[in-house]
DNA sequence: GCCAACGTTGGC
DNA sequence: GCCAACGTTGGC
């Protein structure tokens, strides 16, 4: 099993909007950076995700997800003006690719970026990287159980 | 709203 | 292939 961070801005889709979607599952559409879109195609069944809030007050790690289904086409990237429609992509050549994630967990309080800045542990985690851009990222066992250990100690 | 740190685009 | 210009991300 393999761990991973995704990052999504909680204006656009937040942790409590995938609460209340059918069954907590929804697709993970609109990357549109290779490096983060070949993560997605590396995620498989069953590996887990910290999902974080990005441009929120404050940015924090919110909860975990469950990959429930492995990389497909991201069909957004052909639909005509939508936000993530990309010219360039088409049935015949997606370019794009998403996975689906079922809610896990939500953290009863969030670990703040500032937080997080603060655990020694966490070092080397890509998030805490200066200038770090990447939406999706992987995560080490060992940070990933730092973050499940930051929820228990709460 | 500012701006650093990227990633992408396109001229050459 | 280089690199300047531009657009985006995302913390602050």
């Amino acid at each position: 099993m393999h761990y991973w961070l995704i990052k999504s801005e909680p204006t656009t889709f937040s942790i409590q909007d995938l609460a209340q979607s059918k069954n907590k599952i929804t697709c993970w559409e609109g990357v549109r950076n290779y490096q983060a879109r070949n993560f997605l195609r590396d995620m498989k069944l069953g590996d887990r995700a910290v999902f974080y809030h990005s441009n929120a007050k404050p940015p924090a790690a919110v909860g975990i997800v469950e990959i429930v289904k492995e990389s497909y086409p991201d069909h957004f990237a052909w639909k005509k003006n939508h936000k993530y429609q990309d010219l360039k992509a088409s049935p015949e050549k997606p370019i794009w690719s998403m996975v689906d994630v079922k809610l896990l967990q939500i953290f009863p309080e969030e670990l703040s970026l500032e937080q997080l800045r603060g655990v020694k542990a966490l070092e080397g985690l890509e998030l805490l990287r200066r200038g770090s851009r990447l939406s999706v990222h992987p995560v080490s066992v060992a940070h990933f159980r730092v973050f499940e250990r930051l929820t228990k100690q709460k």
